[in-house]
DNA sequence: TGAGGTTTTGGGAGCGCTCCCAAAAAGGAG
DNA sequence: CTCCTTTTTGGGAGCGCTCCCAAAACCTCA
């Protein structure tokens, strides 16, 4: 059995009260008083116990990090796995657990109830969520703390960490037109995630920087994965464009897969940007030109956001909304070195 | 405020305990008063309070998942995602929780007592640990129910779920020299990891069984990581294998690169085997041969395995030592088309 | 109809902690 | 040395639940 605040008292011989002082750190507590405390608590291999602590004080020090799984293909490029190592990494520095929650549409429900009431959880990671997502809808609702990874288009209470989606994809496209392409085409996210629809919004604004009209046939909606992105450019393909704006570097991949069956070199017969700067973007042939978006510092300051909105959380200081930097990255795909 | 027992059971005219047994699905409860109850708690919306059920029954429903964070690359191929969508799944439909905990070093002391005592966790999976890695010490000591992915090579008291590598391996080496190579080299994982070990046991096997001697510059030890792959594929390179068994998929992109680099061709020049069956490995250029490996099942098995543990914790029935079924999935990369 | 058994229900105790209030100890000023 | 203030300490109450035991209600059968 592990040792409780009790026993520790004991064998200093203080009571419960001042044991809880010294380990909660809390003033007032003379100094000797406080050693002599500490050390028996070292002796013993003192750990609080959680859930006494969280029923008796209504805090956990546990965060919930929620995924849903709705996403296609979520798991198969290493964008959560990076956030999640962020999240992780700035939960341990604070001191503060993850409880992750992959929310299948099966059980949605039941999980967003759990999370909110189960009395487990400080507050809530919300990680790319739809648009109008129903787990979104019941975190306002439920009142507990939460951060968004993806901004909120419309609801200006909602907390988030994001990138300026809107305008990486503007500079990457507008690259991608200074280079001298014409036909510039681009394969999106999922227009239900504020990501994909921030990305088309980008390249549009770039073709309308330049006084371009959007030609619908250059626009194929894809779901961010290798697999969407394979089948979105085969589509592309019968359209001849000499271009392309993958919303996403997993879709890239696809891309260029496509292309190789096809016959076709990359750069030369087709350009390729992507979006997101993943580890393996460096890797592939030719290496993809992509926007570097510091998905590991995401999950990083979500949870520093999160923690510092759970503690300020009497003290009512509004939603945050922070805005990441993102840098493109040009490599071999988009053929700066050929048209410079 | 949610809604507490006391609540329901005032509404619904009866004790806590009544209601307590309702929700906890006793029997002795006369069917109408079980109605009644039921009614109540779902007008209200009642969610047991987490916490409290911890504190006073011992038993929280939550399961840790333990990743230690020392393996390098750990996070850039889709190992550690699927595993976790089997595990969270089959935590879903089991109704509990998972808890992730991402164990950096510089955490590591306190992390694994945090886990141990924390009173928060009914019993943990360990992800990929290295043979004699602290973590898996300090649980043996802690008492606390757990399973390891991956096989425990000394102690058999350690319940584990993973495939047999050693034979995989072996059979999939075979098949290469079955080919007719000769001169079959291997990128081999980490040699403090359990898989990495078995899967260079595999091979060696394997030449043994065909009177071969193991060339020792034939055998280059890698990290499991692309990056890694690619290191050592180049290292390879001056020794002239026909053929390679890497003990990974993410490695044997890696060795794909450092190959096309050398103008090397795959598989005329040199024949490429992975291990894994990860979903990009159908998609590369030449898809990869490899051994499919269930890491999704595995994670399901880990952890319906660990929640019988833990509700057979009294009966005391033994330690369970789990073998899933692999498959070679033989595909262009190793030229069995060119050789047969 | 009543004894004996079974099913159903209620309430107390307690899980380990925090929070609050009041008591005790220590300090300071006159 | 006393009175008042401040610091330090102790103990009660209670967070929401489960578990146990005993009481109440209901059956069954002679």
């Amino acid at each position: 059995m592990p040792p409780t605040l009790e026993e520790i008292a004991r064998q200093a011989g203080v009571s419960r009260s001042t044991v809880s002082r010294v380990i909660n750190n809390h003033p007032n507590v003379a100094r000797d008083t406080r050693e002599r405390v500490l050390s028996v608590a070292e002796f013993l291999n003192y750990q609080p116990n959680i859930a006494a602590r969280g029923l008796a004080a209504g805090q956990t020090r546990i965060i919930g990090l929620v995924i849903p799984m709705s996403v296609p293909a979520l798991f198969t490029d290493p964008y959560f796995p990076l956030l999640i190592q962020g999240i992780a990494s700035a939960c341990n520095a604070n001191d503060r657990s993850v409880m992750l929650r992959l929310a299948e549409p099966e059980y949605e429900r039941r999980t967003i109830r759990q999370i909110l009431q189960g009395g487990l959880i400080d507050g809530v990671i919300l990680a790319s969520a739809l648009v109008n997502d129903p787990i979104l809808e019941a975190l306002l609702k439920g009142g507990l703390p939460f951060v968004q990874v993806g901004r909120h288009p419309a609801n200006a209470a909602v907390s988030y960490v994001d990138v300026d989606n809107i305008n990486a994809s503007r500079e990457m496209v507008l690259h991608l037109l200074r280079l001298g392409y014409r036909r510039v085409a681009t394969i999106t996210g999922p227009r239900n995630m504020i990501a994909g629809a921030d990305r088309l919004q980008g390249y549009l604004t770039a073709l309308r920087d330049r006084g371009l009209n959007p030609d619908p046939d250059l626009i194929v909606e894809g779901d961010f994965s290798e697999e969407g992105g394979y089948t979105a450019m085969r589509r592309l393909l019968r359209h001849s464009p000499e271009a392309v704006f993958v919303a996403s570097d997993a879709m890239a991949l696809g891309a260029l897969r496509a292309l190789r069956e096809a016959g076709k070199h990359v750069p030369e017969d087709v350009a390729i940007a992507g979006f997101d700067d993943m580890p393996f973007a460096a890797r592939t042939d030719p290496p993809i030109t992509t926007v570097r978006q510091p998905v590991q510092q995401m999950g990083a300051v979500a949870a520093e956001t999160l923690i510092d909105l759970i503690s300020s959380r009497d003290t009512d200081a509004g939603p945050r909304h922070i805005i990441l930097p993102t840098e493109l990255v040009i490599r071999a795909s988009c053929g700066s070195a050929l048209r410079r």
